[in-house]
DNA sequence: AAATATCTACCTATCACAAGATAGGTGCAA
DNA sequence: TTGCACCTATCTTGTGATAGGTAGATATTT
């Protein structure tokens, strides 16, 4: 690969396709969960055709493997380290509630890993892995949000961290049922840090 | 209808084979959610064909409604009334609880209303409409245990309300996605009620 | 440098199957 | 003789998946 390709060649790339598949597959799950999209679904919003979205991933249960794995690897890099010093615990927890508010619920939608949940029934093992997988992580991150923020041990941080994941995934689970998007604030106010 | 045919007559009785199709319907979406389950799944499990379910509900919408038109009132006719006076609350909650716990969570699935919820983007106006409905009926009656309970009025113990439906649903999801049942007790105990 | 081979990212066409739904028929009880 | 609870048979649509082909970029050989 010269400096001028980079420039002129039209050659798909490989990625690039791989990407664009995946950002279709997220976004139809978080809408309607795993079976709620087909390869014709995804294949059509990429602009090629399903036998294609094959070659790049050979079966659905390929394709929401990725999907997961990328979503932990996001999530994972996008957020603070718990263990540095400066590491200021009520804040992060705020964002937090904000970034599942406006990345979820005001998008009318659930998270992805509820969505994935509520449809476990038919996921693979790997897929079920991978989802069991990213809630460790998201878990075990909280888990160190909470022995700084309440000056737990681990073992009671973990508790913590369930306890407030189960409420934010709940009062999500809310709003989709009764529309009424105020549910969210009210569920999750408990939880909200004072500023100073 | 004489008092012998009580006893002889073989005829099937239409409320009899639809209560047996509202079972297999309700246990299928609890199982997977509203696509999870096809009227030939349902016919085999009653013992018929898949023309006769469609005979006695049309459509699958009809069928999912019928559904969650049963299991409110029979949620409704289940529970103690808030408001007469020797209503035990703190005993009431702890029942829920625990009735949550043993109708969903150990049997590694999530309320059917969770799971419906999931699903949502499918339904039809119908079939959404009967759960907002349920949610209402649920809301409202742990307003009144709320009232009851914490001295609260009624708009403050409906935030409550929403606050403890999320965190019993929300458990639920954690403990669908990790695999550990454990998670249920320890996000429900700070709602656990001292027993005197 | 030219010729050849291989690889890549797509394609068309098709498979087997399961879905919801409908038309029209059968047997039996009232 | 009417109505009910069921049946057989079939339609259409959509699914995940596969086989096999093609044009063009890249790599290898001559």
């Amino acid at each position: 690969m010269t400096a001028k390709n980079i420039f002129l060649n039209k050659r798909p790339s490989s990625t690039d396709t791989k990407n664009k598949i995946m950002n279709a597959a997220e976004a139809a799950i978080v809408r309607g969960g795993y079976s709620a999209f087909s390869f014709r679904d995804i294949a059509e919003e990429v602009g090629i055709k399903s036998a294609s979205v094959h070659y790049h991933y050979p079966t659905k249960a390929d394709l929401v493997v990725a999907v997961m794995m990328r979503f932990t690897d996001e999530f994972q890099a996008i957020l603070a380290d718990p263990e540095v010093d400066d590491f200021d615990a009520r804040t992060t927890l705020n964002h937090f509630i904000d970034g599942f508010r406006s990345k979820n619920v005001e998008r009318h939608s659930m998270s992805i890993c509820t969505m994935l949940t509520a449809d476990k029934h038919l996921l693979s093992e790997a897929v079920s892995q991978s989802l069991a997988d990213f809630y460790q992580v998201k878990l075990g991150w909280l888990t160190k949000v909470f022995m700084r923020l309440e000056n737990l041990p681990e073992d009671a941080a973990r508790d913590r961290a369930g306890q407030f994941v189960a409420t934010l995934h709940g009062a999500s689970v809310l709003v989709q049922a009764t529309g009424e998007l105020a549910w969210y604030e009210k569920v999750a106010s408990p939880w909200r840090q004072p500023s100073e």
